[in-house]
DNA sequence: ATATAAACGGATCGCTGATCCAAATATATG
DNA sequence: CATATATTTGGATCAGCGATCCGTTTATAT
């Protein structure tokens, strides 16, 4: 890739992070690209779709994500891994309004930039889940992407302004449905 | 009203109807306009805005809904009541796939057509789950809002083409996080 | 039958993402 | 260093969207 790109490119990620943290994932290409001081098809080279673009946003933060969940792998108790996991995963999408949505379409679209992504990060969930319940700690009748749904619900939740302040109570509500050692934070 | 107009805006709601049982509530208000023969500007009259033109047509399932609420109330136990109204709720939004991200925020804004519908669904759950947890069936730390936002991520669930085989099965961990007297259908 | 108020819809606006292509530019080579 | 070449760029343009304006048509009351 040629120098001058390369400069473009990285600054374009830059200001379309920005614009996204302050808009959500729907902000106008057109806005971006202004901000950036660059042509719409500039940037629409670059990055094709919508879909490309919060792919190479969002890469960096998935394989965090990814990594922390083969470190709680070792560090916590199956129980304290899954769930604190999981928190990890939600509070990083408040960061993303509106990303769950494209995620949840990319899981089952390989066509998609965001799938391989999403299917590691499924993987990473499912791993720790297995612990869990080979430990018997959690219920045998979900599997990998029965979390991901419930990620993938949970973080919705925090995008919407009306319900978002009952997310974390409701994280707790959902976290204890999947946990079989009830009565922790039970009513 | 003249004549006219009411057989225009009875048509532009069949029409309306059937386009978003095929595409979604996103449906291009062109095309109802297009296929109810019918200019845009008279669409746009009718129903300025698309939660206004959703709201006429929601209108009768949410009364339907908050009736079935009041029947459960005298006519099932607490627990059942509760869980096959929420189960009520969530299918009946498969008939308008993506109206759940629209009645989340019609829920807090008290200017959206949608409002006042919204604030009586959640009146109507809370009822129930109100008479559950007074029959100890029920968490005690959840509110109205609380099971108006569990219905409404179950239901965007059911709207994500990739998650939705498992919306089923999620609704029963959920609603088995919500009571109290577990063991039906737990692990 | 006519006057009047209401409803209508084509034309247009600003916006979106997408695409085309002539001009500008970085880089490799003589 | 000069030039040729391949790459990158962004203004112009397109079809689509919801919204609005306003001259025309039409129902209805007198």
């Amino acid at each position: 890739m040629r120098a001058d790109a390369r400069k473009n490119r990285d600054h374009l990620l830059a200001v379309a992070g920005t614009a996204i943290s302050e808009q959500g994932v729907e902000v106008s290409l057109r806005d971006i690209a202004r901000r950036a001081d660059v042509g719409l098809a500039t940037l629409l080279r670059h990055f094709p779709t919508r879909e490309a673009l919060l792919d190479a946003l969002l890469r960096t933060s998935f394989d965090q994500l990814t990594a922390k969940a083969g470190e709680l792998e070792t560090s916590s108790s199956p129980e304290d891994a899954l769930v604190s996991w999981l928190r990890d995963c939600v509070a990083w999408t408040t960061e993303y309004r509106g990303a769950t949505v494209l995620m949840a379409a990319a899981i089952e679209d390989p066509e998609s930039a965001l799938h391989a992504s999403c299917v590691t990060l499924r993987a990473a969930g499912a791993r720790l889940l297995t612990r869990a319940q080979d430990a018997g700690l959690a219920r045998d009748d979900i599997d990998g992407t029965d979390v991901f749904a419930l990620v993938a619900m949970l973080a919705w939740l925090g995008d919407q302004p009306s319900l978002a302040p009952r997310a974390d109570h409701l994280f707790g509500v959902v976290a204890n449905a999947i946990l079989t050692s009830a009565g922790e934070d039970g009513p």
